[in-house]
RNA sequence: GCUCCCAUCGUCUAGUGGCCUAGGACACCGCCCUUUCAAGGCGGCGGCGCGGAUUCGAAUUCCGCUGGGAGCGCCA
């Protein structure tokens, strides 16, 4: 993904990701993500990361790490940032505290911030009060005008303000690459905050601020952040920025049409990752949510995405998560990829099943290779291998009591068995072609279709009613295993 | 409540005034293949929210309504 960096001219078009450390990174994140990354790539562009870590309360490095983490997991790489530096830096904004007031002071001098001496319990509490007589809940704009001598007196009583922007009047265009136009009048929105009274900037304020000094000059984010655009746009024009362009995607809600969170589920990409879904799967599934290049292609290669996406190809209208063909997705990609690399998945989930040593050895590896050949066409996720695939790895299968009561309790199976042990021990070499032939030879000597015989002997071998093809399993299993798990049916058969 | 956004099959979408009796994908159903289940192939079900206007002609333009969503924090 980095040879774009140099073999191609440099755009300087610049985007970033910015989000908080307060989580994980979630499904809705990584699509922004991921619409930013290919806009960069596709233009030749630079994608910076940004962590937003000014709220002191719930930041942390945990966090911080964890979306590091998926980012990398899903493949999207950044060219500044945490980890990869950059001239343009630091990237954390707890680390920028100085700039920030630099930029306050400013707009303080210019007239266009002031200090509010009213605590947050205050203003909830006109809040709420607003709200019982059914008043928009704003701010009433208190602590707008002030005198010095006013701003003097609660500053004796030991509060500590926030700063405010002063919101002027008229309307504040926000022309948005998506969205076309969106006008919104400034009498309906209020002076906000962009420093808190612990000296931290607020997100408006902040992102303006770094967004500007980072040279960004599109800024791609969800939906959620339209209304926020205006404030941003007049702290743009107060502080003598130039603006980006601005192009808000809609968002990503969940089965019940609202914004997607925890309780529709999995969320966030590590569940994903765990789960056994492969990162491509993921990034390609996503890329559909919002944006299609033309009426039919479904599938796309990195490659392709990144040469054919494009903004104008992005939907206005928001999307609904669909599991379902996420799956159906990753079954695709799974098919797709080569054994040898499903194989070093498939370790990870079934040691962590217990089922195989984190580091097999050549004789384990070529058996679970073996069994993720025959497996991989019809799991959805890596995790299926241990779902579908533990009898291969078990002492003694578990019998599925349905399949059990329905196959093997036939009258003829006990009989048939003994004579199938002895037919399979007599085989060499022991293959799926030469168990086929002997065992469809057997079928027919004894006047049954082959799937009488087959039926009872994949829940013997297998302990359900559904696997693999026999003749595989048998192949995988060997001769020893095999005979011994016909000897064990038959020993259940007789205790009933 | 206020502000803003959005509106094509159940879901993701193609569609930018005539190529649309609306195309594709997932899901669902049926058939084929077949030792089961998948996979694959073939077929089916299913949609332009409503009302006006513009036009020879509207899914596509305009207005209204309705519906859904988001935002209204010293969170980001």
């Amino acid at each position: 993904m980095r040879r774009f960096k140099g073999s191609l001219i440099m755009s300087g078009i610049r985007v970033r990701f910015a989000p908080s450390p307060t989580g994980y990174l979630h499904v809705g994140g990584a699509r922004t993500v991921l619409f930013n990354w290919l806009f960069a790539r596709h233009t030749g562009g630079s994608l910076i990361l940004r962590i937003e870590d000014t709220d002191v309360e719930r930041s942390t490095e945990a966090s911080t790490d964890a979306i590091i983490d998926s980012l990398q997991w899903l493949g999207l790489d950044w060219d500044e940032g945490p980890i990869v530096g950059g001239d343009y830096g630091p990237y954390f904004q707890s680390e920028r505290l100085d700039i920030y007031r630099e930029y306050a002071d400013k707009l303080i001098k210019s007239g266009y911030a002031y200090p509010c001496y009213c605590t947050p319990e205050e203003l909830n509490e006109a809040r709420k009060a607003a709200m019982r007589q059914g008043k928009p809940p704003g701010y009433s704009g208190k602590c707008r005008d002030l005198s010095p001598e006013e701003r003097r007196a609660k500053e004796a009583e030991g509060r500590r303000p926030a700063l405010r922007f002063r919101v002027g009047e008229g309307e504040t265009v926000v022309k948005d690459l998506i969205r076309g136009e969106v006008i919104f009048r400034n009498e309906f929105i209020d002076d906000f905050i962009i420093v808190k009274s612990d000296g931290y900037p607020t997100y408006n304020f902040a992102a303006v601020v770094d967004d500007t000094l980072m040279k960004i000059t599109h800024i791609i984010r969800a939906d959620e952040h339209l209304p926020n655009t205006p404030k941003q746009i007049m702290m743009y024009k107060a502080l003598g920025f130039e603006l980006p362009e601005f192009a808000h995607v809609s968002m990503i809600l969940g089965k019940d049409k609202t914004k997607l969170s925890k309780r529709h589920g999995a969320t966030s990409i590590t569940q994903y990752r765990d789960a056994g879904y492969l990162p491509d799967a993921l990034v390609n599934y996503l890329v559909l949510l919002g944006w299609a290049y033309d009426a039919e292609q479904q599938i796309f290669s990195r490659e392709e995405l990144i040469e054919k996406f494009t903004l104008d190809k992005v939907s206005k209208n928001p999307a609904i998560f669909d599991p379902d063909k996420l799956l159906w997705m990753n079954g695709y990609y799974i098919r797709e990829t080569d054994t040898d690399s499903l194989t070093k998945l498939a370790i990870d989930h079934l040691s962590k099943a217990g089922l195989v040593s984190s580091e097999p050895s050549d004789e384990e590896l070529t058996k679970i290779q073996a069994v993720v050949a025959i497996l991989k066409e019809r799991i959805r996720t890596v995790r299926d291998i241990v779902n579908q695939g533990d009898f291969f790895f078990t002492e003694e299968v578990t019998f599925d009591e349905e399949a059990f009561q329905e196959f093997l309790t036939r009258n003829y199976v006990p009989e048939m068995f003994r004579e199938l042990k002895v037919r399979l021990e007599a085989i060499s070499p022991f293959n799926r072609q030469t168990t086929e032939q002997v065992i469809r030879g057997y079928a027919k000597e004894i006047g049954r279709k082959a799937g009488e015989v087959i039926h009872p002997l994949r829940v013997a071998l297998t302990g359900r009613s559904v696997s693999p093809g026999i003749f595989e399993v048998i192949e995988i299993l060997g001769k020893d295993t095999c005979c011994k798990r016909i000897d064990s049916a038959l020993r259940k058969l007789r205790q009933l």
